[in-house]
Formats: structure tokens, C-alpha cells, sequence
DNA sequence: GTAATTCCTATTAAATTGATAGGAATAATA
DNA sequence: TATTATTCCTATCAATTTAATAGGAATTAC
């Protein structure tokens, strides 16, 4: 399952890139507008500043923004900063790589071999996929 | 992250189509050699043979067997019984689909959109691996 | 009738997730 | 400078899920 920790934080930077403009967008907004619990939100945002992806101002008229452009996050980054590795398994991650203490062979592996497969086939929809792709309306992706 | 549940009972089916033979394989024997507790893998037993996936005998020299060639079991079924639905929320699930409360519009939700091309990319793997297929050795998938 | 096995239900312990609370630090502006 | 609005930080709590254990009933082979 989804996280709502990434839920959330999905929808709030898909509602950052769509309030566009050089103003921050505060937490009460985003969490007033995705109907999001404004203290959980807080410590998503808080997340997503520390990784790098948010930008933000502090104090009155502060708030969060990108530190990229939209098309230029990539669902890779985001989803490792909130969900965690793409892999399902230690024993596949590229990024969080750990050995199972069980498992003889890693070659030989059925669970491995499988989750092997399932890594690269999420990674290969993260990486085709931008900030910039989640925040166009069905109607304007059909048209693309 | 992959629930040990799944981990295990794929490791058992696995164990299951190696020790092929007319002759049911018992709980004591796979959970021996697969280093899974004993009696966690009899409820993940239970649970394949209550979904069809396998069969039992009770009493002496009873045990599980596949309910189908290895080769006719397909990854769909078996991590649909063991971790869940595969798509990540509800409201891009094929088999259990639920609407989410907030979410006005499925169509334009950017969590709703990623989701189901995250499932798409899932699907395409399960369906296109059986227990056949996990059971090999690496190997033996480079010369196939 | 005995031993070996699956089957069933209940319970528990540990980990994770989702959410809340309270206030410190910072910045704008009146 | 005082006030207000905001992010930032830490701690805590409640609920849920996961992993594992326990004990014994039912069944079967011999």
C-alpha cells in the first residue's frame, strides 16, 4: 500500500507546481484545498525541503516552492525521499542494497529473481515520469 | 516493503516444485530447509490451499502439493493471495477498487494517474511469470 | 491405538503509520 | 519595537498491521 505520507505529498507538490507564480504556497493552503491534516503535511513538506526538492521562506508571507522545475523532478527522487527504496526487497535496491541473512544464494533466489523484475519495471515508469506529467488533466495528456 | 508472508510462501512454492514428485511435501520439511518458523508457514500454507493454489493431505505423510502444473501458475494469483491487491490504492485496483473519500476527481488526481501506471508495469510482470519460471535457476534463465 | 500430520482459533509482541501537541525560530510589516 | 504569520523542531500518542507463538482438534497411515 501507498503511504499516505506519499499520497499527500504527492498531492501537495502537484498543487505547488499548479499555484504557480514567485510566491511560496503555505502549508494552510495546501492543506485546506487536498484536504490534508496540516500538521501531518508540515513534517511532509519538512521531508521534502531536507531532500532537496522544496525550497522554502520562512516567517510571515513564507511558505514552500521548487527548487526545480516540474519537468525536471523526477518521480524516482520524490518517491525515494517519501516511500523509501523502490524496491520491495533490500536484497534488490539499488540505493539501499542489504543482504538477506536467510538466503544461501542471491543467484538462485525465486523471490530475488522476481523482485528483481518488479523493481525494474517501477523504476522504469519513475524515471519516465516528471512532476511536470502528474500535474496535466487527463483531457490535456490525451492530447499530448 | 514485501511482507515476510509473501517472501516465505513464495520460497515454498518454490521448494514445493523442486521437490517435484507424486509424494505431498511437508510443513516440517520446507520450513527446515527454507529457515521460515514453522508454524508461521503453516498459515501461509492454509492460506494458498484455501485460494486453490494448493492442495493438502492431513494425517501421516500428508503434506502440500501444487493444485496446477508450475508452469500454469501465474504470479497474479499467487501475490494477489499472499501480499494483496497489486495496485498500491484502492482506487486504481482492478480487483478490489474502492473511490477514495477526499480525491474529487479521479480523473485529474496526480496520485490516482502515477498509481495505475505503476500497477500496469506490476501487472505486466506477474502475468508474464509463473512458479515455472521462479523455480529456475539463473543459469539456467541465460540459456533460455 | 499410536504417531504424524494438517487444520483452526486465539493471543501476543513488535514495528510502522498516521496524527497531534506545543512551542522555538524567523521574517514581514504596522 | 511589537505583533502577527509562518516554518521548524521534538516529542508523544493512538491505531493498525505484521510476525510470530501456543495449544489443541481433526485426520490419516500403519
Amino acid at each position: 500500500m501507498l503511504s499516505k505520507k506519499t499520497k499527500y505529498g504527492l498531492k501537495a507538490l502537484t498543487f505547488i507546481v499548479n499555484s504557480e507564480g514567485e510566491k511560496p504556497v503555505q502549508v494552510s493552503a495546501i492543506a485546506k484545498n487536498e484536504q490534508i491534516p496540516q500538521k501531518f503535511l508540515e513534517s511532509i513538506l519538512l521531508t521534502l525541503r531536507k531532500s532537496g526538492v522544496l525550497g522554502s521562506k520562512k516567517g510571515k508571507h513564507g511558505g514552500y516552492y521548487l527548487r526545480k522545475e516540474p519537468h525536471e523532478i523526477l518521480m524516482t527522487e520524490v518517491m525515494r525521499v517519501l516511500e523509501g527504496p523502490i524496491a520491495m526487497v533490500p536484497c534488490v535496491s539499488l540505493n539501499y542494497y542489504e543482504k538477506c541473512d536467510d538466503c544461501v544464494d542471491e543467484e538462485s533466489c525465486s523471490v530475488h529473481m522476481l523482485m528483481a523484475k518488479v523493481r525494474d519495471s517501477a523504476l522504469n515508469v519513475f524515471r519516465n515520469t516528471t512532476l511536470a506529467d502528474l500535474s496535466l488533466k487527463k483531457t490535456e495528456n490525451i492530447l499530448k
